[in-house]
DNA sequence: CACGTTGTTGAATGAATGTACAACCCGTAA
DNA sequence: TTACGGGTTGTACATTCATTCAACAACGTG
């Protein structure tokens, strides 16, 4: 029997349990028996704490975009007030070392695949990329405008948002085509043509 | 009683049938049952062509593989043998009406969330990846050195796949954020990226 | 027409899965 | 020390799923 634990810490590993699964299994083959082998519990307690499968799932991929958001926030945070900075802040966020890693994309790709047909979890996700693609477009029309520049930041947010999910699924179906410094150097260079000719974003480090 | 048919006709009614139960259920949520009734047909009949369930999500891959390889080396050779064509051909192929349409692009997403968990389906993700990544590098570096631009292919292809597939994931996501002439004309853009300053490829049509 | 081949059916089978439940154990407060 | 709340366990149950199988029907061949 495994110690008695805090409501919430025990939540927390069965939560972290669940991702690992879909890393490992996918979110097809992901059981409860390999849950609770995962998490090191019975299966009992899994419904002690989740009434059921569908509010575990809707709760880990809650947790999951709150990581996100709240990362990405964090980075903005510190690249501070320049229209430049935060707009490649909100970019590097993406490919950040705990962020842009295989496991944790497979577990991304996992959800992908039911976003369509399950309902809380389209919300969730839903809510994270409806707040991603604002955040994105005014970071563009922030830059866009101390330059000058007409105002199109619709597009700008569209695509980058489609280039960095599309490396995260590129990386959590085939690691080694390319490393995270490529992916993130070359969402710069994306950015770079929505800001005008010159080299616009600081691409170092 | 369905009526009878030959056996090439049936198989590809029943792989259709999967494809359909794949972008209306997803992956996780396709069984025997439901494509017997997608395609009309007994329980029985599917393990007569099909040995197993996995067999049968295989060649259902395979030929959503072939056909995307298909469309695409067809727009290619239409296009003729000038370099910029061929590139603006390659790229433009996957935003093509039949390619690019939500229930199409939901059966990619489910059957990308085993690729990694299921090693035939890989294979042939692997394989169909590889093609398309040399074929866009080969297209970029023939457009580069017709220029006298520093041949950097690889970067390039590797950007517009992410990009592509990001656009394909984000229309299964989320159909109405944008149109397929708004995609298409932003990985023209970042491919233009790729090719110098000036405006390389035709962007019109 | 007779017969073998094969596409087709529907029920049966066994394995796997999610959930419910009764019992158990531990910490804590009275 | 006792009683209680709640974290934890393992089994049991009902359901669902993929696969098998014996029987049937349609088509082609002699």
């Amino acid at each position: 029997m495994s110690i008695r634990e805090a409501p919430e810490a025990r939540q927390g590993s069965i939560i972290e349990a669940t991702m690992a699964c879909i890393a490992a299994y996918g979110y097809a083959e992901t059981t409860i028996d390999r849950i609770c082998k995962q998490a090191g519990i019975s299966r009992g307690l899994i419904n002690h704490h989740f009434s059921t499968k569908d509010e575990l799932m809707a709760k880990t991929y809650h947790r999951l975009a709150d990581h996100l958001a709240l990362q990405t926030r964090r980075a903005v945070q510190a690249a501070g007030d320049e229209p430049e900075g935060a707009l490649r802040a909100l970019i590097c966020a993406s490919f950040q070392p705990d962020i842009f890693e295989e496991e944790h994309l497979a577990v991304w790709l996992g959800f992908w695949s039911v976003v369509r047909t399950t309902a809380a979890i389209a919300e969730t996700h839903r809510a994270l990329y409806a707040g991603y693609r604002r955040a994105l477009t005014r970071a563009f029309e922030r830059v866009q405008e101390k330059r000058g520049l007409r105002r199109d930041g619709a597009l700008a947010a569209t695509t980058l948002t489609a280039l960095i999910d599309g490396f995260w699924l590129e990386r959590a179906l085939d690691p080694q085509a390319f490393s995270a410094a490529e992916a993130r150097r070359a969402a710069l260079m994306v950015a770079e043509r929505f800001l005008g000719q010159g080299a616009v974003i600081q691409l170092d480090s």
